[in-house]
DNA sequence: CTGTTAGCGCGTTCAA
DNA sequence: TTGAACGCGCTAACAG
């Protein structure tokens, strides 16, 4: 029994009000192209009949569904759930709502290729993903979907379609050179790699090209494998840190859980945090501010991002409806570092 | 231009493979029926053409959308993206995966009804919702639609369909009464109170109902409007507190946002926690942990609320396509007070 | 094992 | 201002 209740049609609804189906979907829709009179006639049978319009028929007849996936890596990250509450946010209030097909990845990109395949299928008006590291086989898919594409958060070298969100590199560069414009110089880096990565982590990059261009004695990576990089990766990591690298004065993380992990290690070992080993993160998740002492990180505006894809998706929809596909486009969000007390001096 | 372009159609993979549409879909649905020489003859022609099966015609003709939403006040609340992230993960294991269609309500009954009607246009096999507190309009809609619906967090008084969560009141009476148990008599309470709130407010009940069944001398309540609640809020209301009842030894706060919000201001003032006044919290944020001093709370497990209800919408939904609907179930699970250093003596 | 037919519920198109 | 006919892409049901 795969129909399990025949809900009432447009039919039934034209039948009640005395009408034709035309009349009905017209009335519906607000045209004025309907007498008052008919139109409370036509009101009064929905309301009657409890009729609700089915979707899923314009959405066959004309390819318009009204849908966009969104992929992140995951909801348990606050990066990641502002962006999608912002989109959502600015979604709900446009005039032809798109609703929000969500996708979490679980940091895999083979994960996201199976995803973009089968969202594909409910035939999506665009896309938004994160991360910008694609399969090829995914991006093939992307590409030949001919639909508008988002790739939200770290802005990736090759965009598919248009690009939203920050250079990890840069922001790194920013905040190491903030450390040593501080006084550090032993400065080291606590991070993660992807083993399917072909592409190079911006962040970790951005954390060699400084040490580089400011003449830093020494660079020295922990890298605690596969992403997510959390708390207890931050405790590892940095007492490894502390043996390999006993004159090591400060730390960058890959995001703000590991600093916390590295921090609350240090208090459990009696390391003082700043003074025996600063610690910087990344994210400015609520937690780095809570947290005693209070973390040092880079900030990026999660809703901001959020907002700003849905508005250019939006725009981008339209933009192909009307037969005039949006030009590529790459925004780039500020970001700021903000020094709290983890790395005060 | 409403049709951007012409996606191939299984027609035409049927025709290049030099068979019927219907021999290609059962291929594609990997049915047994099909010779492998056949199968293979097709799998070649969607691959050339780059063929995407279209789920909005199946959806039409067969009443099966795959498609469940899951509306939740907030995804800037990580009680609520836990949830949703438990649900995913199952949802997308499922051999018939079910997708979730996101809405964020900003908890508003008002808000919440809009996206109940906007989504039964998408004929949803089922819905997922949090709080327990509906419009009369959004349950008839829910009701009428006769699919499963799940209410999750709150335990509602009169559940629609299926509950999964905890009682707000019982987790608040046990938190009383454990501060009690620890020596504290004067306990006040800081929360929120909806405006349009025809039912009582759990939480806020379940404080009132300790400080009488502990036989406690006096109730206090600050109450900061409507909800969220938030660090803000926190801050504001322990000043009130202290100013209204300065004999107050510890305080519930209805999360752990305007608790750690509270125990700021206090730092600000100068006022020990938990030595001049205890603060106890709800939801075992991050925050809660990190937090100096760490914040005494109750701990919901959301991920096991969004496994267990995903899991329930999908029996409920393969349930009633065969023709049995599931017979109404509520199920608690079951919450957890971790004291940490904000009440102890 | 494979093909044919019919229809899901709506909106587009054209006619009245 | 209203209505009739058609088709969107797929699969259930039945026939071969």
């Amino acid at each position: 029994m795969k129909r399990p209740k025949h809900n009432p049609t447009m039919a039934d609804v034209a039948r009640l009000a005395g009408t034709s189906t035309m009349t009905v979907s017209r009335a519906l829709k607000g045209s004025d192209a309907v007498t008052m009179e008919t139109r409370s006639r036509v009101m009064r049978a929905v309301d009657e009949l409890g009729y609700i319009l089915d979707l899923s028929a314009p959405a066959l007849s004309s390819r318009r569904t009204g849908v966009v996936p969104v992929l992140i890596p995951s909801l348990n990250n606050s990066n990641f759930s502002e962006i999608v509450q912002g989109i959502f946010e600015v979604f709900h209030g446009e005039a032809e709502p798109q609703q929000i097909l969500l996708g979490c990845t679980g940091y895999s990109r083979h994960q996201e290729e199976t995803l973009v395949q089968t969202l594909l299928q409910r035939r999506p008006e665009g896309m938004i993903v994160t991360g910008g590291l694609h399969t090829p086989r995914a991006r093939q898919l992307l590409l030949r979907a001919e639909i508008p594409v988002l790739e939200l958060w770290e802005l990736p070298e090759n965009p598919i379609d248009h690009a939203i969100g920050f250079s990890g590199s840069t922001v790194i560069q920013d905040m190491v050179a903030r450390l040593r414009s501080r006084g550090y110089r032993n400065i080291a880096y606590i991070g993660g790699h992807s083993t399917d990565d072909t592409r190079k982590n911006e962040r970790l990059a951005g954390y060699q090209q400084a040490v580089e261009s400011l003449g830093l004695e020494r660079a020295h990576v922990i890298s605690m494998g596969h992403p997510p990089i959390t708390v207890n990766h931050g405790c590892q990591a940095v007492v490894r840190l502390l043996e390999e690298w006993p004159a090591v004065e400060a730390v960058v993380c890959v995001s703000d859980l590991p600093a916390f992990g590295a921090i609350m290690e240090c208090h459990r070992r009696g390391w003082k945090v700043p003074e025996r080993l600063a610690v910087a993160g990344f994210g400015d998740f609520e937690i780095a501010r809570s947290c005693w002492p209070a973390i040092t990180t880079a900030s990026i505006n999660g809703a901001e991002i959020g907002h700003r894809a849905a508005r250019l998706m939006v725009e981008a929809i339209a933009a192909r409806a009307s037969g005039a596909p949006l030009e590529r486009r790459t925004i780039t969000i500020p970001h700021a570092i903000i020094e709290r007390e983890s790395t005060r001096r």
